[in-house]
DNA sequence: GAGTCAAACATTGTATGCAATATGCGATAT
DNA sequence: ATATCGCATATTGCATACAATGTTTGACTC
């Protein structure tokens, strides 16, 4: 088979430069993994199989191999010579750490933001958060928390342009937003993510810098140290995660 | 030809374990590629021809795409579909941004690191700035100047362990040290920098973190606005950088 | 001479094939 | 039974070949 061979389908008369895929394999592959590896539906610890990747895409292992590249520069995975990629687990030192920088990146950015924010990005904001309060309601779509929370945070750092900042916030999110949601399923705290988002929210709104901040930085440090908690509670139980070693014969 | 067909001449009795090439080429390139932007070896806005770099490099372009999928990743270059990479330039608005970041994170881990800083830290800290001081009395060194400031800042920040933090600075850093360099260069600013990085040493040194933390501070910004002033000029005199545009027959 | 078009050329994107390495598993020895 | 060796298998790493796209050149028109 060679590619292009299926364009999605186009009329006889439709604009063929404007329909035409602008992206290349190796950004869709990548671009697929990654939010398969964000929502949690690949698992941490996950081997990753080029083979069988590109299989699924209907690609060859070329442009799977480049995503894995990529995603590894990410931090997203693991790759390992001649043994292939592996899904990122984060111990709870990660979690700390990653969630101390978010609070560095995040609170700067915030402030930069706030006085920026048009009437449509709070609009926005609230529209995300009124979904993301919604979702709560339902734990079968618990993939969905962590990304609900990140669209949430990134409205209210609409308000700036700082391209490399964002760059790096989304970067850092996109390694932690899988233990997000985790948090969340295990601590219930929903009524105070809830509270916090709402409060955090009124505080753009009004325009409180200080405020906004200093609730952010609260909101974030809270979420990191709860996460580390929990997760070193839920490993030591070895409820789930963690099984001490699989027999090769049932491994994926 | 095969690869691995000229393995590191290897005696008949040595350990021939630790002397097999551990790294894969795509990985090799991804470092030689890297190092030659940083040190502006292949200046920016050039082209980067796939099949000139693994001519250069004697290998497929294979591993090369791969690797410039990771520098690509890691902001150095941008990849255009169908039309290749190209080694970024910052713009002075990026380079504002960029040394905004450097001095929120590298204050943080400064603090964080200076309780954990060992002598034998502090020591090589000292020999690099040695270093670096020799080097600046030779222009035509230029190249080396940002690598040398790298190592003496990353030094002074060798007392934490912070992964993720290190991480996200050290590429913050390859994305800016070619710049850094340029800085010194068009405002002669030697004896600023000189006097600065002593001083910064010292009050490591004494462990006076809120000392150190605030000439860091003050330093970075000095150098971001800095070499913001500079490039504005530069590229406005359009003395050297941006000639408007080559005719085809001139372009590399 | 300036502009347009098409064919030659250059370069990138992807698939396929083979080499290198790692893993699994059974046979043999202890 | 356990350990070790060696072969079969699976998987990754890379090179080559070809397809798709972009760029240049030069003939042709006006």
């Amino acid at each position: 088979m060679r590619y292009n061979d299926s364009p999605p389908s186009e009329g006889p008369d439709s604009p063929k430069s404007l329909i035409i895929p602008r992206q290349s394999l190796t950004s869709a592959v990548a671009d697929q993994l990654r939010d398969k590896i964000i929502r949690s539906e690949i698992p941490e610890g996950k081997q990753l199989n080029q083979g069988a990747i590109a299989a699924e895409f209907q690609v060859s292992r070329i442009p799977v191999r480049e995503a894995l590249r990529q995603l590894e520069s990410e931090g997203l995975i693991t790759i390992i010579q001649h043994r292939g990629a592996v899904v990122s687990s984060l111990s709870p030192d990660d979690i700390e750490e990653l969630f101390e920088i978010r609070v560095l990146l995040e609170c700067e950015v915030l402030k930069l933001s706030i006085p920026g924010l048009t009437q449509s990005d709070l609009a926005r904001a609230e529209a995300i958060l009124a979904e993301y309060e919604k979702e709560l309601l339902r734990p079968e779509h618990i993939s969905e928390w962590g990304r609900l929370n990140w669209e949430f945070h990134s409205a209210l750092y609409s308000g700036t342009r700082s391209p490399h900042f964002m760059s790096i916030i989304r970067n850092v999110n996109n390694n932690a937003v899988r233990y997000t949601g985790l948090q969340l399923y295990l601590t219930r705290e929903f009524e105070r993510a809830k509270e916090e988002h709402r409060k955090l929210l009124e505080l753009c709104q009004a325009r409180d810098v200080i405020g906004a901040c200093y609730l952010l930085q609260q909101h974030i440090k809270h979420a990191g140290q709860s996460l580390k908690q929990v997760l070193r509670e839920a490993r030591a139980g070895a409820t789930v995660s963690q099984p001490v070693r699989k027999p090769a014969s049932q491994r994926e």
